[in-house]
This record gives structure tokens, C-alpha cells and sequence, in this order.
RNA sequence: GGAGAGGUGGCUGAGUGGUUGAAGGCACCUGACUCGAAAUCAGACGUUGUCGAAAGGCAACCGAGGGUUCGAAUCCCUCCCUCUCCGCCA
């Protein structure tokens, strides 16, 4: 969430920073300002009411002890009381409507950020690699899979729903190697340290990350227990240090973690997604971060390298984009996406995207730390996928295709995997 | 799920309805002593909000939320969590 301070004092240039989203946050800013007075104003009269009742109330304790009569004098402080229940109602009102808008307001993009309004208008930053040759037509992992007895949709249908799927024998054999192959990775090359958390989630934690108030319906819920299922392991490892102050020491603070993730992808059904793209269920290695803000941006750069790295290790071919203001995320003030080549599909799929929140997911969750001169700050939080799984699968088996049908397991890989080709 | 005990500042640990944001101890910081360190002595030492140009003032916070009261860390209610024992279970 954004600083009020900072609305308060700069609010043109707070809009004018919104204005690159898509989406009008002008009149939700100008609502806040005017809440924000009245919230004060309320504030102020409730201390004052609050400070004047504690003192008459220290004087009838010194005249009780004395013995005196106190019952007028009594009478008057109950006048106090109940003038300032409403007064405190009013504030509190007030206070609680304030968090709310600032909730709903978008994070602020980057002075870097590129300035767009559509996905087309992000800029390729960098292309690592070729396209791959082939002397036959590359065929579809969804085919691919089914030949190898790898992927198996119908079974995924049959015990949960559509945009479910069973990984078995060699699929289910690399999915396992990859992601023993991307932890590996980070925590022995990169300096991450490995997480494995919970994968349902208290409120709060959606709340610190940003899905919720406003993306509540693209999560799982389990009403009984008021739990959510995560749809990234950001949110519970951001979360981490939620309500906390962090030692100056411990910062940058690097985790990488393997979970499934959980999506309810409300409103996308049927957008003619084939095979393993968009599922409501796919594993990801997340990379996430908590630095200073001075050095926030440097690190997103390597963490974006750390993503990248999978990539050229599997030789894969791919992109790194820019998202624009008018694409980038609710919470992010700088994105990066990493898009594969999937010759299969003949396109570019995202595998990962890097973002840096700035101060406004440490800010939701109350989280900050001690600077050299012990005082508190809010730090940056970054996290980007290390990479997304399934799409890495999709991109894998349909780069090394052979002719005959079997799939040749890159040399990076074959360690993790235990034989060099698949069929 | 049942029974009992308990949740107080960075940690530990007192706390009687009334000048308690909270004793004492530890840790950390500053200063004195010392060539330096240790020990010792002195001081400082929570968070958030609000008013203020600032100095600083004020308010709130003792697991969370309600209630009683002129006044609640302290009394009452609800909930959450931790520990011990029992039950169940991978």
C-alpha cells in the first residue's frame, strides 16, 4: 500500500504515476486525501477528549483517597465518556474506510518503467539463444506426452476437473528432476536459502502480498478453517517476516522455494489454452527477496539473471521483456518476463516474472527493518518464478523432440533425471 | 476432541482497579575509569498515531475483540495461540 504521507503531500504526482495504469485511481486517491482529513480531525478531538478524561479521572483517585466527595465531578467525566465513544466511532470509521482505499490503490510504477498502455508496447530487453531447427514438424507436448505415456488429461478430468492434469512415469520422473534440478541451483550457485512452507495460507498473508482485498475470487477458500490455498509461494514466504523488524544484517534476505500453485483462474475458462499452459494447479520454484531500498533495484537484476540461468543451463531459447506501465502488476513497480520458446506451440510462453514491489507489500505487512542509525524503515521486497514449471516441461519436451519420437534430456539436467533421453 | 496451566517490552520476569508504558534482571547503545579490554559506576534504551516549523506535547498499545467503571495489564464475556497430560492419527 502507498505511504499516506506521501499522497498527502505530493498528490498530483501520486495520480500522475497512477495515470500510466490501466484503470482511473484519480478519484480513489482524491477519496483517501478526504478521509484522511476527516480521520484526523476526529483523531485529534478523540485525544484531546482521551487526555482531558485521564487527568480529571487522576484527580477524583487523589480526592477518593482523601475522602472527598466526588459524584459532581464524576458526573462530568461520564459526559466525557460517552462524547468520546462517538467521537471515537467516527475516527475509527474513518480509519478503517482509510486502510480499505489504500488497499485498492495500486502500487506506483518505477521512474523506469516503461510508459505504455497495452502488452504490445512491452520492450524486448534481451533474447538469449535461437530458435531451434527441425527437419520434421515439431509436434505439441500435449501429443508428445500422450505418446510417452508422460501427460495424461483425461485422468486429470476424471478425479478433479478441466485444467487438471496427471503427470505419470517419465513426466512425473521430470517433473521431480526439475525441480530438485532449480533448487539445487539456487541454493548452491545463487545463495538461496531453500523454504518449504505451509500451502494454506491465513487472510492476512493474501492480504500483505496483495490478492487480497481485490483478487479474491481468483483464490481457493476454505471457509471453515478461513484459509486460502496459495497461489504463489511469494505469499507465504514473503509473509515470513511479516509484523516484524528485520536486523540491518539480515538483509538481503534470499529464499527460494518449491511449491504447487493454486488458481482459480475465474473468467479465463475456455480462453482455448491446450495442454499444460494454464492450469488451476502447476509447480513453481519462486525466488523471493527482501533488500534495502537502495539496493532493491540491482537486485532485481540478479535475481532476474538467477531466473535466466535455468534457461541457458537447459539451453533453452528465450526473451526477456519489460512490462510497461499499463501491463505491470498490481503490487509491482518494475516487472521483467522471462518467455520460452515452445517450438510446439510457436510461440513465446512466460516461465517467469521478476518483479520489485518497492516499500508496498512490506508496507501491508508491517514489515521493516533497523538501518544503521537504529531506526526503522520499510525495506523492498522482489520475487520472481525460478521458474514456473509446467511451462518449462511444455518448452523442454517440445525443444528436444527427435524425429523418432523420444525426447533427449539436455546434459544439465541428466544428473537430476537419471538417463539422457526419454522413449 | 477432552482436562489443566499460561500468553506482559529484544529476551527474562514482577505487577495491589487509581500519577504503571509498566519494577527487577539480561542484552544492546553512550559516557566515566583504563594504554586498551574486562569489571565497576552513571545515563540512555518499545511501537504506532496525532498536534507542532522545531523543541517537544498528547493519545493508544500488556495475545485479539467486546463489556463493567469516573478510571482496566489488573474484574467479566467471547475467540485465538502456546505448553503439559489423555484420546486420535501419517
Amino acid at each position: 500500500m502507498l505511504d499516506i504521507r506521501l499522497i498527502r503531500d505530493n498528490p498530483d504526482q501520486v495520480k500522475q504515476r497512477l495515470a500510466g495504469r490501466s484503470g482511473d485511481f484519480a478519484s480513489l486517491v482524491d477519496e483517501v486525501l478526504a478521509i484522511d482529513t476527516q480521520r484526523r480531525a476526529a483523531e485529534t478531538e478523540r485525544q484531546k477528549l482521551q487526555s482531558d478524561r485521564n487527568r480529571i479521572s487522576k484527580e477524583i483517585g487523589i480526592a477518593k483517597k482523601n475522602g472527598q466527595d466526588t459524584s459532581a465531578i464524576e458526573a462530568e467525566v461520564r459526559g466525557i465518556g460517552s462524547r468520546i465513544e462517538e467521537i471515537g466511532r467516527e475516527a475509527d470509521v474513518a480509519d478503517a474506510r482509510q486502510r480499505d482505499l489504500l488497499l485498492s490503490i495500486p502500487n506506483l510504477p518505477h521512474e523506469a518503467c516503461p510508459v505504455g498502455s497495452t502488452a504490445e508496447e512491452n520492450p524486448e530487453v534481451r533474447v538469449w539463444g535461437v530458435k531451434p531447427d527441425f527437419a520434421f514438424q515439431p509436434k505439441d507436448h500435449t501429443v508428445l506426452g500422450a505418446a510417452l505415456g508422460m501427460l495424461d488429461f483425461e485422468a486429470g478430468v476424471k478425479i478433479t476437473g478441466s485444467a487438471f492434469v496427471v503427470y505419470r512415469g517419465a513426466g512425473a520422473r521430470l517433473e521431480r528432476a526439475l525441480i530438485s534440478f532449480l533448487l539445487d541451483l539456487h541454493t548452491t550457485q545463487h545463495g538461496y536459502e531453500e523454504i518449504s512452507p505451509p500451502l494454506l495460507v491465513k487472510p492476512e498473508c493474501l492480504e500483505g502480498t496483495g490478492q487480497l482485498p481485490k483478487f479474491g475470487d481468483q483464490v481457493y477458500h476454505s471457509p471453515e478453517d478461513n484459509l486460502y490455498l496459495i497461489p504463489t509461494a511469494e505469499v507465504p514466504v514473503t509473509n515470513l517476516h511479516r509484523d516484524e523488524i528485520v536486523p540491518l544484517e539480515r538483509l538481503p534476505i534470499q529464499y527460494a522455494a518449491y511449491t504447487p500453485c493454486f488458481r482459480r483462474e475465474a473468467g479465463s475458462a475456455g480462453l482455448g489454452t491446450r495442454g499444460l499452459i494454464r492450469m488451476h494447479q502447476f509447480d513453481k520454484v519462486e525466488l523471493v527477496k527482501i533488500t534495502t531500498p537502495e539496493t532493491s533495484m540491482t537486485e532485481l537484476e540478479s535475481l532476474t539473471a538467477n531466473a535466466e540461468k535455468v534457461l541457458q543451463l537447459l539451453g533453452l531459447h528465450y526473451r526477456v521483456i519489460e512490462l510497461c506501465t499499463g501491463d505491470i502488476g498490481f503490487g509491482s513497480a518494475k516487472t521483467y518476463d522471462i518467455e520460452v520458446w515452445a517450438p510446439g506451440q510457436g510461440t513465446y510462453l512466460e516461465v517467469s516474472s521478476c518483479s520489485n514491489f518497492g516499500d508496498y507489500q512490506a508496507r501491508r505487512m508491517n514489515l521493516r527493518y533497523k538501518d544503521e542509525n537504529g531506526k526503522n524503515r520499510i525495506p523492498h521486497t522482489l520475487n520472481g518464478s525460478g521458474t514456473a514449471l509446467a511451462r518449462l516441461f511444455v518448452a523442454l519436451v517440445e525443444t528436444y523432440q527427435q524425429a523418432d519420437g523420444s525426447i533427449l534430456i539436455p546434459e544439465a539436467l541428466r544428473g537430476h533425471f537419471g538417463s539422457a533421453k526419454i522413449g
